[in-house]
RNA sequence: GGGGAUGUGGUGAAAUUGGUAGACACGCUAGUCUUAGGAACUAGUGCUUCGGCGUGUGGGUUCGAGUCCCACCAUCCCCACCA
């Protein structure tokens, strides 16, 4: 018998497959679409490695298996080949972008061969050819003319190793995700795609799509949506002597006409706002120098600011400050209470004065400024400059940060909401617990503020007291296991003049309103920053007049060519300035004086509408035509790694909401269903890495098992979406598998059958084959597909010992049929199977088993169908259907429990009724010594799984 | 600090969604065989003091819990002074 010999199997196969194109796509109108999409690959020097293999694995499986339900089926696959890496190669060996590019596409190509991936490699997209990126550019010019990008100066996150720009996703830690350098911040001139106008769709239209949940959940939370208000602190010159302190009369005072306006999630809390902080970056501080009386001193906290490491920052936890000498601002609640009315005004007074805490003693300086409105204002790295406005009015009261700071430069304090508590011991916790109730009570007072904290009622089993929403008693508030209720009486003002007692909630619309303020709704998500000052990206299509205004290059002079005559070498300034060509092709067509910029694109900009093009990505007329897009969009499965979740997922699904808005498609979503494969680890589970050694790549694993066991053990060791250990041992299980194929099909009786001898075959092996049509079928639909190779497992381990020794052995086929796979339990085999004992039969048996197959191991099954005579490709066969008539049961193994535990298995018809059942079941004598003389209080029956006496 | 995920044999993992825990594999143990191979085949393989005990721990709900509820512990990932 010849041996299996996965090599030579697969190099006859695929060379099949290429000569007869058995990939080209062809739109076949007549039947349903489907479009399953791999996250094309980045071309490294590399090659794929087993991420790659893994994920497009399953997205192949999936394309084989709909292409065999009857689909036509979009498997297409492109290069995101503009990138760093490529530069930096070319700046190391002078050898130009395009060149390496070219080399390292085509090794994808042929791994991705190699592996059996049935893409469509006669229509391949590179984002870095012009007949692409022509089209990235027409949507920028789209984008532009629609407002939806825009040039500004901004503070950008610079990397200056890799010498450019780079957006908020794509910093780690405060480091360069790409080479991990620290990133500075730094004003430059670029553009930036308006992506904070749809935060508020990017997060409601998760609902339409099927993603996983973590992944949903993380957008949203980088999204970072949160309501609150802007109000607006006006800002005085403050005396400068303790002798002006004592006058307060604060209209005597100067008054500017800045004002800084905070964003707060609190304004309910506004009242106990006892100071301001400004993020050092602050355009204010630098506006108001002059009034400023310690200048040089926050100038070089300023500085210092500027130039702390993340690292530093995360080490020293401790809040820093420097306040501002000369200013203060007022707070709008307290000052407008003061001025409705003079009585109010004298009773807040009293208030404030009556309710600063602090933690220490009140300097009579202090405590004469804090009982007015004025309020000093500090400067803090505490507060950043990219969040909100730069600004916030701080409530030590009712924020953790603002107490630390407060309590660190002798700040007031002032509560203005109070909560009510009460905690009751669970009735059913016993009585000899007294101890460590009281010591839980003892716990929770201890960590509540003593002075601040009203105890309402305290008995054995009940604490009841009132506290501010100090963050203190938050933590833990469960901590111990004996209370099992308590509950928190909504938030309630105090110390806020007219709105005491008023709760939070509604304090926050109505103190907002009181003071001006405005009612709104922050994001942590900036606007995309894409200007990069490199080479190897797409050229922003933007020419500036001679007075500086930007334009769009226009269409008709598409594509706008990144120009060849520059040096590579990143020097901060974009290599494109250094274009001859750029430069003279810019004033040749518009004029003298005219300017180009100079700036690329961002890689993910390319990204993020490639599966656009996959429709139709050789139409030189459109990006797609309209027709190929209402066909083919939206995405049906996309399968990729999860560390896209922040970048180009969301930028993707920005671009189409963008693109949804200007009317140029006609979905706002471009992903229905998304998947995330797992990280391939190595065999101790620790992450692969060149400077560990510890990469395994895929040709050597095809060289050693072939692709057919190496694409299957990806598949075998787990669920799609976690981790896959690479342990060479495993792949030996789907190895011997596959050889078991192998011999099943090279059994003198399968060969005999295959010419046309007649064959009594088990009527069990139908009945298997359905189970398994029904199991893998089930399993791949819901891309389970280590499941589905089990099951093909347990055909295959059934059935060589039918084909082997068809006519013996009935009590060996007996023993078998009870060891059929789980579903199928171990029942007893219908003997009314219309099985026609007939050669036909067992062929066509064996032959439906290669289609389940050729899914998961494309090459094999190909190779084995011919082998049984067919010529044509198994691709092209029809999926099997599986019949219920011969998956019914007539018996079952029912399950006899006493008070739910199982103590006997009996034998009986799929159909019995309780009674029988229970009849049969107190018949047993395994069942009689767990009742026997005991009244059966009650029965529960599972109809054909289980009945269960309680005595 | 916030968010998320995961805990099941020696190992990777199954479990029709509340109904036989450990399918299918790897490994291991014994045996058979010989074109000595990356063999193959057969039997066994959760623990056990043979009463039982077993899905990270402790409670709860239920006739019945890996699955549901409460709390805790451990590990991993992501975000992180976001007002």
């Amino acid at each position: 018998m010849k041996k299996y010999n996965p090599r030579k199997i697969e190099k006859e196969v695929q060379k099949k497959w290429e000569e007869n194109k058995a990939y080209f796509h062809r739109d076949q109108k007549d039947k349903p679409k489907y479009y399953v999409l791999d996250m094309f690959p980045y071309p490294s020097g590399d090659g794929l490695h087993m991420g790659h293999t893994e994920s497009y694995t399953a997205s192949d499986i999936i394309y084989r298996y709909k292409r065999l339900r009857g689909f036509d089926v979009l498997h297409p696959q492109g290069f995101d080949s503009f990138g760093l890496p490529a530069e930096n190669y070319a700046v190391k060996t002078g050898i130009h972008p395009k060149e390496t590019t070219k080399k390292n596409t085509e090794n994808y190509i042929r791994q991705m061969k190699m592996l059996g991936l049935g893409h469509d490699l006669d229509h391949l997209i590179y984002t870095s050819d012009s007949s692409y990126y022509k089209w990235t550019q027409w949507l920028f010019g789209k984008f532009f003319e629609n407002g939806l990008v825009e040039r500004k100066t901004d503070k950008i996150n610079w990397c200056p190793s890799c010498n450019t720009g780079i957006a908020n996703e794509q910093v780690e830690n405060g480091k360069c995700e790409r080479c991990k350098t620290e990133i500075e911040q730094k004003e430059v001139p670029g553009w930036f795609f308006k992506i904070t106008d749809f935060a508020e769709d990017l997060i409601n239209d998760l609902d339409k799509v099927d993603w996983p949940e973590a992944t949903k959940k993380n957008q949203i939370n980088w999204i970072g949506k949160s309501e609150g208000a802007k109000i607006s602190f006006r800002i005085k010159k403050s005396s400068q002597t303790d002798a002006d302190l004592t006058q307060t009369n604060t209209e005597e005072r100067e008054t500017l006409n800045d004002e800084i306006s905070v964003f707060t999630t609190r304004p309910d809390t506004l009242f106990g706002a006892t100071y301001l902080v400004l993020a050092p970056e602050h355009p204010l501080i630098e506006k108001l120098k002059l009034e400023i009386k310690n200048w040089s001193e926050v100038k070089k906290y300023i500085e210092r600011a500027k130039n702390k490491t993340e690292m530093e920052r995360l080490e020293s936890k401790e809040k820093t400050g420097v306040k501002l000498e000369g200013l203060v601002a007022i707070n709008p609640a307290i000052a407008k209470m003061l001025s409705q009315s003079q009585t109010d005004a004298e009773q807040i007074q009293k208030d404030v004065k009556k309710n600063i805490l602090r933690g220490s003693a009140l300097s009579p300086r202090e405590s004469a400024v804090s009982s007015e409105a004025e309020i000093p204002i500090f400067v803090a790295d505490y507060v950043l400059g990219g969040y909100g406005t730069g600004a916030i009015m701080a409530v030590p009261a009712h924020d953790e940060r603002d107490f630390e700071f407060a309590k660190k430069y002798d700040l007031p304090i002032r509560y203005v909401t109070k909560y009510r508590i009460k905690y009751v011991v669970d009735s059913k916790f016993k009585i000899d617990a007294q101890e460590k109730i009281n010591n839980f009570f003892d716990w929770v007072l201890k960590h509540t503020h003593p002075n601040k904290t009203k105890i309402i009622s305290r008995t054995s089993t009940v604490l009841e007291f009132e506290s501010h929403d100090y963050f203190g008693y938050k933590k833990n508030l469960s901590a111990k296991r004996i209370i099992n209720f308590h509950s928190i009486s909504k938030n309630v003002l105090i110390n806020s003049g007219q709105f005491d007692g008023m709760n939070s909630e509604e304090a926050k619309k109505a103190i907002t309103e009181f003071v001006g303020g405005e009612m709104t709704t922050n994001y942590r998500l900036r606007d995309w920053s894409i200007s990069r000052q490199r080479y190897w990206g797409c050229p922003i299509p933007i020419v500036y007049s001679p007075e500086g205004e930007a334009k769009f290059v226009g269409e008709e002079n598409l594509p706008w060519l990144l120009p060849e005559d520059v040096d590579f070498k990143p020097t901060g300034t974009a290599p494109l300035a250094k274009s001859k060509e750029l430069k003279e092709r810019t004033e040749k067509i518009f004029g003298k004086g005219w300017t180009p910029e100079v700036d690329t694109m961002d890689t993910f900009v390319d990204s993020s509408w490639y599966f656009l093009r996959y429709p139709d990505p050789e139409n030189e007329k459109e990006f797609c035509s309209p027709e190929k897009l209402k066909r083919w969009l939206p995405v049906d499965l996309y399968i990729g790694g999860a560390e896209h979740t922040y970048m180009h997922l969301l930028y993707a699904r920005f671009f189409v909401k963008a693109m949804y808005k200007m009317g140029l498609v006609s979905f706002n979503e471009p992903f229905l269903k998304l998947r995330h494969q797992g990280m391939v680890l190595d065999k101790n589970g620790m992450k692969m890495s060149k400077s560990k050694g510890n990469v395994v790549n895929p040709d050597d694993m095809v060289k050693q098992f072939g692709a057919d066991a190496t694409r299957m053990y990806m598949m075998f060791a787990g669920p799609l979406e976690e981790d896959v250990m690479w342990k060479e041992e495993g792949v030996k299980g789907v190895y011997n598998f596959l050889q078991k194929v192998w011999k099943i099909f090279q059994e003198k009786n399968l060969i005999d059958c295959r010419e046309g001898k007649s064959f009594e075959i088990d009527k069990k092996l139908p009945f298997i084959l359905h189970k398994t049509i029904k199991g893998v079928t089930e399993d791949i639909e819901e891309l389970k597909f280590n499941t589905a190779i089990s099951k093909l497992m347990i055909f295959i381990n059934t059935a060589s010992r039918i084909v082997s020794q068809p006519q013996t052995d009935v009590e060996q086929t007996q023993k078998d049929a009870e060891r059929i796979q789980s579903g199928v339990g171990k029942n007893i085999l219908r003997g009314s199977a219309s099985s026609p004992r007939s050669s036909a039969t067992l062929l066509k048996v064996m032959e439906n088993f290669l289609i389940l197959l050729s899914p998961f191991a494309p090459h094999l099954s190909q190779y084995l169908w011919e082998q049984l005579g067919k010529k044509d490709f198994i691709l092209d066969q029809k999926w099997p259907q599986y019949d219920s008539k011969f998956i019914q049961e007539e018996t079952t193994e029912l399950v006899i429990q006493v008070n739910g535990k199982v103590r006997d298995k009996i034998k009986v018809p799929a159909d019995i009724s309780e009674k029988e059942a229970k009849e049969k079941a107190l018949a047993s004598e395994k069942i009689k010594k767990y009742t026997e003389g005991k009244e059966i209080k009650k029965t529960i029956f599972v109809p054909g799984r289980l009945i269960n006496l309680v005595v």
